[in-house]
Formats: structure tokens, C-alpha cells, sequence
DNA sequence: TCCCCATTTGTTTTT
DNA sequence: CAAATGGGGA
């Protein structure tokens, strides 16, 4: 069935099948080794030191990726493994993308590449196609997203007569996470947490496992703990894999959760040849189940292990340095690192204080375009040299809208992502649905988009028929057509989707449902590191001459025939013309794949949306985006208790949740190269609602020394008090409390903050009438309202009147809504 | 069945 | 203040 045969990873143990390979690696070994001169002293003992376990503590800008770059090349170059026998996990795909350049550039000619690099999700979807069958899955199985994750849930929670509004989806959906994240399945839950969720949390767990695999699905988490358990449960299929990955690296080891720590301690289970990379300092995924245990007790884990540091930083200036070193030795349970540097003094933190989060937008636009022309009295800087680093994503709003208006060119990172978007999950979901009609999320996603006339009865028809038949919604569709369970315009529009399906099914190219048989789709050819399909999946298909129809045309074709495009051409919203575009784009991203399949595999990984254009920007992005990055000059604004460290957080993990923030903070610092400026805002918006705001206990951190104390006139608030400075012992004293409430710049900013009168409710339109208004209500009263006009009230029920309008006649609306008519304007 | 608008809800952070 | 949801009217 497929044209191209690549030796199966059984042949490949012992086999010939990269003879090529390795003879290039031995005349490799004679190379000359230019980048081992490079490298500093502690550097060079990471890279050198190929066998056993190695444990690389690598502070902010040490050029961990440079000695793990190397360390590959070095792989290589000593000829001790072939491209694809190392295993390289990284974090983001976007560091996966750069160390493949990287080690290209190193070796300084053309190499196939290391196949197996990548995150730990992009490698297991490459394991687990494979050995699908031994947890009962097809190798085509889909991934399904958040989104289509929740509906699931939503479903099964209803299903279990739950009230969904108590026992919301997206609870149990967190819920299950942590549980794979810590390679739970249901059958090995701990009673206390299978009693979670109303007590039915385990049930539950159970039922949607045993669902995605009725749907030949898994979700994220899955990609692991589903290798874990054939791991576990298949010595034989492990004892290949040790013996395949001879070496393994992993970039980021103190954000690996337990799953990917059990996948990785059972892989290096034989070898022990694992070199882990890691900055306990930079531990900013507790949330996401990350155990920074993991890094601290790697030496355990791996008896005879070599430590090694390197903390000698060759990014950000003293000053800076300083600042970020303050700030992190707050926190206990360090391994403790002392970052060094030789490079020059430059320019102290800077620290400003705003009166609202406007002004700081204002501000620090601004200082952008005064850094931008050099007019600071520093170099002139491209934009492309500056970032805005915000803690949670909503803060960018404020500086989008600011730029806008001054013109200032930025780029958003990980804001609203497009694979996100209502439209193009729509696409997706018609691809989805040609390339497995199996997929009954994606049907249930489209069967009415644009409108058929398929409305919720209809759908509950033929989910009924789907269920009593056991097959799939399109199948089951399908047979209640057949057997005219349905009628009207909706079965004649039903008829003529399901026709569509299949007429484009038809057009498909590539490898289909069937299971391809000799794993060509698994395989790692050379092709896979071309750059085009670096990321995976993308894979040339075999055979492609036989379709009539390019996957790119059929797209098209798909979004026009089913009415999608239409829907949109005849959307009067403003948004429309937008959506088109993105369908569009959508469309052109078709390019870099061979068929949809590939394509759908990429974008279900995939979730960092690149756009490198030529143009220089600024950047905005949240300090979770930023880790790995460096930029000339930092922006930290909203350096607020509440926001920054942020309120949740600290409720919900208390001091542990408090440090992650402050590690955050160190994140955020140890980004800037030669500017840092911090700033915090005395007002801001919040839900809408004007909030007073107390500066960031992590401001009273910052070393006083070190820092410099903007005042541009007008300036509310300011950070510490001069005389008053905490000595280092005070503040020893002070992160030993846990609490900096008392520290003299906190009650400084406090006073300010109450004589400045900080909080200013402000009016807004829908709060014409306040609550206290409301009462004042009484039946007869004539009142107005903007939609129906002028009215009597004939009856009052807390807020909810029932007033019978001169022209709209009688109505139930809620007070707020209504103005008496005497305060009526004009 | 669909559309509109009133009402509620939510904001960390993401592979 | 949004976006998402849900109820009522056409």
C-alpha cells in the first residue's frame, strides 16, 4: 500500500539499515572538534562526559543549550551514536526547532538530523502510533484538544445525572489531568482522589478513558501515560526501546511531571547514559504537575551521577543579575547556585511606579520608541530587541490598545492562538471528519455549522440511532436516513453533507484509516528532518499520483462545498471579513504538508503559532512564553500583590504557590540582557471594576544597590522608601516571614496609596442605577428603557420587575436596566 | 429551529 | 468588561 519500505524497529537493532549513517559517523570521528574550544571549563565537562548519568545545573543564561547542542554534536562526532539513537527531549517545539539548527550549524554540513528530538508529546505520538495496539487503540487514533476534551466530559457528566453547573467539565477535566500527569490511571487512583468530584471523580475517569477509546481517541495527557503502562506492562517493547536510544538528553528536567519522569527513568533504565538540563530556579510548572523533585533528586535516582554547574552567565549585566539573585534566594529548598559574570556594569534595574495600568501602557510605549531612537542616552535598539513580559495574558490588552493608537508595530506571543479560533476549529473539524469518519466530536462540531436545519432534536436522533447500533454518528446518520427517522429539510440536507463526506473522502491522498502495515508512516527517513517536516508527522506520502486532487485544493473544495465559506461571505459581524482571512491562512498552512492527515497531526501538537515576519516588533508575551528567551531590554510591568505574585496561586498552593512566583520573577529578570525595567501600576481595572493596587512584595526584594528609582513627574507611588531600606538582614528576615507587609516600602506605598485616594469608582453606563437605586422602585413608577421605550411597573420581585410598556407591551426585565424616568437626560 | 438579547461567569500560567 | 451561555420570542 505504500510505496516506500523503511526497515521496521525491529530490524533495527542489529540491523544495516543505517549502515550509511554510521559509516558517515565514523568518518565523522575524524572530524576536528572546533565547538569543544568554545566551550568554558564546566561546559565542556558536560559535553565531554558522554556515559552514565550526568546532571546539568545550569542557571539563567549559562548556555545550557549551547552544551547540550554540543553535546550532540559530540555524540556524533566520536561516532559513539548514529542520528537516530539519541533521544533529545525539549520543552517547546520551538526549542526542539532551534536546537535542529543548531546542531546543523555545528556540524557544519548537512546532516539528516536527530530525528528523534523533540517535546516528550511529539515523541510519544511517534511511540504510541506504533504500539497503538497494546492499549487497545488504532494507530490512527486522533488527539483530541481542550475543547473537544471538555465536551466529552460535559456529555458524561450529564449522562451520569450530575448537575454540570455544580460539577462543571472543566473541574473534572483539570482533575483528570493532574492524575496523568502523574501516570494515574483509573485503576490505580487513590481512593481519596476517586472520591473526588462529588464522589463520582474515579467513575467518571473511567468512563471517559473507556470513551476515547471507543472513539479511538486520546487526549494530551494520554500520549504519556499511555507509553508509560506499555512500558510497564511490555518489557519486551522497553528493553527495544533502551537498547534503540542510546543516549538521551532532556532539555528543561525541572519541569517534567512524574509521567514523563517514569518514561524517562525506564528508558534510561539500562544504559543509564541520560544527561538532564535543568534550573531548579526556573521550576514555573507546579500547576501543570511538574515535580521539581525530580531535578532534586536526579543524584538518587541515578547513584554515581555527575553534577555539574554552570554558572558562569553570559547574558545580562551585574546589575541585573543581582536583582534576579535577590529576588530568588527568598525562596528555601534551592540547590543554590552562584551566577557569575565578567560582563560590564551597564544600567540598573529600573523601577517606576504608575498611577494606572494606562499610564504604565502609556509609559513604557514611550520609553520604547526613546530606546528605539537612542534618545535614552544608551544605543538605539531595534524593537525586535524588546519584550514586555506580562504574568497573565489579559494584561497585554492594555498595551495592544496603546500601540495600536501610537503606531508602535508589536507581536503578540501565545496570545489568542489560531488553532483556537471558532472558525478554524470549524475547518479542522471537517478535515477531521473526511480523514476519519469515526470522529464524532468533529461530526457533532458540524453537522449544523453552517446552519441545516439539524438542530438539537434531530442530533439527538441520530446520536439514538448511532448508540443502538453501536456504530459511529456518521454511520448512524446514515442508517436513520435509510430508514426515514428523519424528514423535512433536514434529511434532505443531511443526505447531501453525508454524500460530501464521502465524495471528499475519496479525494483523500495519503495513508487513510486502514493501518498502514509496515509502519511507513512511523518511520524516520531522512525526510523527516527536513526542515519543512521538522515538526512530525508531515511526512511524504507515498503514491501521492493517484488522488485527482491535491490536498490543498480539496480543502478548498471542503470549505466550499459544505457552505462554510458561504456562512461566513454572508456573516454581517465585524468579525467575518477576518474569518475569511484566517480560513485562508489556514488554507496556505496546507502548503507544508503532503497530505491533511500530517497537517492535522502537526496542528494538534503544534500549539505555538510562529510569525516570524521581517518587520521588527516588539514583543509582548506572558513570562511562562518568555522562558528560554532573552531580550536586550525587558519590560516587566504589573508588578502587583494580586496579579504579580498572583492572587490565585498563592490561595491555592499557599507559600509553595508563592515561590513559584517569585521564580517567576527571577524568570522574568534573568531575560534582559542590558535593560530591565520593572513597574506597577496604583490603579487598575479588574473585571471591569477599578481596583486599588499594593506594589509587588517582590519590589521590596529587589536589591536597593542595584536598582534605580524612576520619578518622572506626575508619578504616583515609588517603590521603597530611600531612608528606610531594609538592611540584607531585615530582608533575610522578612522572606523567612513570608510576609512583606511589614516592610517600610510596603507601608509606604500603603499610606500613598490611601492619601492619593487610589481608588476612584468610576461610572460606567450600565450602572446608571446602583443596587441602592433599585429599591427606591415602587410599584406605578413610570420608568424607561432603552429597547422598549417608556412604561409603568406593575410588579417588583427583588430586582426583576414586570412593567408594561406604552408600545412594547408588558415585559419582565431586571431594574438595572430600567431608569426612572426622571433621571432620564434630556 | 433560529436569533437576539439578558444574564452569568470568569482571569493565571500551556505541552 | 468581555465572552459564553441560556431563555424567550419569531
Amino acid at each position: 500500500m505504500t510505496g516506500v519500505t523503511l526497515p521496521d524497529m525491529s530490524s533495527f537493532d542489529e540491523s544495516d539499515a543505517f549502515e550509511s549513517a554510521s559509516l558517515s559517523a565514523r568518518a565523522m570521528a575524524a572530524r576536528p572538534m572546533p565547538y569543544l574550544n568554545e566551550l568554558n571549563p564546566a561546559q565542556r565537562e558536560a559535553v565531554e562526559r558522554l556515559d552514565g548519568p550526568v546532571l546539568m545545573l545550569a542557571g539563567a543564561g549559562t548556555g545550557k543549550t549551547k552544551a547540550l547542542t554540543a553535546r550532540i554534536v559530540h555524540l556524533l562526532n566520536t561516532g559513539r551514536a548514529k542520528p537516530n539513537e539519541i533521544l533529545a527531549v525539549t520543552f517547546t517545539n520551538k526549542a526542539a526547532r532551534e536546537m535542529k539548527n543548531r546542531v546543523g550549524g555545528m556540524l557544519g554540513h548537512a546532516v539528516e538530523g536527530v530525528p528523534w528530538l523533540g517535546t516528550f508529546h511529539a515523541i510519544c505520538v511517534k511511540l504510541l502510533r506504533r504500539h497503538a495496539e497494546l492499549v487497545n487503540l488504532k494507530s490512527n487514533f486522533t488527539i483530541l484538544d481542550m475543547d473537544d476534551q471538555n465536551r466529552l466530559l460535559k456529555q458524561l457528566i450529564v449522562a451520569n445525572g450530575i448537575d454540570e453547573k455544580r460539577w462543571p467539565a472543566r473541574l473534572l477535566s483539570s482533575l483528570i489531568d493532574g492524575w496523568k500527569n502523574k501516570a494515574l490511571t483509573p485503576q490505580k487512583l487513590p481512593a481519596g482522589d476517586a472520591g473526588a468530584f462529588n464522589h463520582r471523580g474515579g467513575e467518571l475517569y473511567d468512563q471517559y478513558q473507556q470513551r476515547l477509546r471507543e472513539l479511538n481517541a486520546v487526549d494530551f495527557g494520554d500520549l504519556l501515560l499511555h507509553m508509560v503502562t506499555i512500558f510497564q506492562e511490555h518489557p519486551d517493547v522497553l528493553a527495544q526501546y533502551q537498547r534503540w536510544f542510546r543516549y538521551i538528553l532532556v532539555d528543561e528536567y525541572q519541569d517534567t511531571n512524574v509521567a514523563q519522569y517514569l518514561w524517562l527513568r525506564l528508558l534510561a533504565g539500562g544504559h543509564k547514559n541520560i544527561c538532564c538540563v535543568g534550573d531548579d530556579d526556573q521550576s514555573i510548572y507546579g500547576w501543570r504537575g511538574a515535580e521539581v523533585g525530580n531535578i532534586l533528586r536526579f543524584e538518587k535516582d541515578f547513584p554515581g551521577a555527575h553534577v555539574v554547574r554552570l554558572e558562569q552567565n553570559y547574558r545580562s549585566t551585574p546589575h541585573i543579575l543581582a536583582a534576579a539573585s535577590n529576588v530568588i534566594r527568598g525562596n528555601a529548598d534551592r540547590l543554590g547556585k552562584t551566577l557569575w559574570t565578567e560582563t560590564e556594569e551597564g544600567e540598573k534595574v529600573r523601577l517606576i511606579g504608575h498611577w494606572d495600568g494606562e499610564e504604565e501602557a502609556r509609559w513604557i510605549g514611550e520609553e520604547i520608541e526613546a530606546m528605539q531612537s537612542g534618545t535614552r542616552g544608551l544605543r538605539a535598539m531595534s524593537l525586535n530587541e524588546m519584550a514586555i513580559l506580562v504574568r497573565a495574558s489579559h494584561q497585554m490588552r492594555a498595551f495592544e490598545d496603546r500601540f495600536l493608537t501610537i503606531g508602535l508595530p508589536y507581536r503578540v506571543i501565545g496570545g489568542p492562538r489560531f488553532y483556537e479560533r471558532l472558525e478554524i476549529r470549524d475547518a479542522m473539524a471537517y478535515f477531521r471528519l473526511v480523514v476519519s469518519p469515526e470522529d464524532d466530536l468533529a461530526f457533532e462540531r458540524i453537522v449544523n455549522t453552517p446552519k441545516r436545519g439539524l438542530g438539537n432534536v434531530a442530533q439527538q436522533k441520530i446520536q439514538t440511532c448511532a448508540r443502538s447500533n453501536g456504530v459511529s454518528l456518521v454511520e448512524g446518520a446514515r442508517i436513520l436516513l435509510e430508514e426515514k427517522g428523519l424528514g423535512g429539510k433536514g434529511a434532505k440536507e443531511l443526505a447531501l453533507l453525508l454524500e460530501n463526506l464521502a465524495r471528499w473522502r475519496g479525494n483523500l491522498i495519503g495513508p487513510q484509516t486502514t493501518l498502514p502495515d509496515d509502519d511507513a508512516v512511523l518511520d524516520d527517513g531522512p525526510d523527516l528532518a527536513s526542515p519543512v517536516f521538522d515538526e512530525l508527522g508531515g511526512r511524504p506520502t507515498p503514491n501521492a499520483g493517484v488522488a485527482a486532487v491535491g490536498h490543498i485544493e480539496l480543502a478548498e473544495i471542503i470549505l466550499d462545498e459544505s457552505g462554510y465559506t458561504t456562512m461566513w461571505q454572508n456573516d454581517k459581524t465585524p468579525e467575518g471579513p477576518g474569518r475569511l482571512d484566517n480560513l485562508k491562512e489556514l488554507v496556505k498552512a496546507l502548503e507544508n504538508f503532503d497530505n491533511l492527515q500530517g497537517f492535522l497531526e502537526h496542528v494538534s501538537l503544534i500549539m505555538d503559532n510562529e510569525s516570524d515576519d521581517a518587520e521588527a516588533k516588539v514583543t509582548i508575551m506572558t513570562l511562562h512564553g518568555a522562558k528560554g528567551l532573552e531580550f536586550p531590554a525587558v519590560f516587566l510591568p504589573g508588578w502587583e500583590d494580586g496579579l504579580f505574585p498572583s492572587q490565585r496561586s498563592m490561595d491555592e498552593s499557599g507559600l509553595k504557590g508563592l515561590e513559584e512566583e517569585r521564580r517567576l520573577a527571577y524568570v522574568g529578570i534573568t531575560r534582559a540582557e542590558e535593560i530591565c525595567t520593572i513597574s506597577f501600576a496604583g490603579n487598575r481595572q479588574v473585571y471591569g471594576q477599578w481596583q486599588s493596587q499594593m506594589p509587588s512584595r517582590f519590589i521590596d526584594e529587589l536589591p536597593e544597590d542595584h536598582v534605580d528609582i524612576l520619578t518622572p513627574p506626575g508619578l504616583y507611588g515609588g517603590g521603597f522608601g530611600a531612608a528606610s531600606r531594609p538592611t540584607a538582614t531585615a530582608l533575610d528576615e522578612r522572606v523567612a516571614n513570608a510576609n512583606t507587609y511589614n516592610s517600610p516600602g510596603w507601608k509606604r506605598m500603603q499610606a500613598r496609596a490611601g492619601e492619593r485616594g487610589m481608588s476612584q469608582p468610576r461610572e460606567s453606563k450600565s450602572s446608571v442605577i446602583d443596587a441602592s437605586a433599585v429599591s427606591s422602585f415602587t410599584v406605578g413608577d413610570r420608568v424607561f428603557h432603552q429597547k422598549f421605550g417608556y412604561g409603568a411597573i406593575l410588579k417588583i420581585e427583588g430586582d426583576k420587575l414586570e412593567v408594561a410598556f406604552e408600545k412594547a407591551g408588558t415585559k419582565n426585565v431586571v431594574a438595572s436596566y430600567v431608569t426612572g424616568s426622571d433621571d432620564i437626560p434630556f
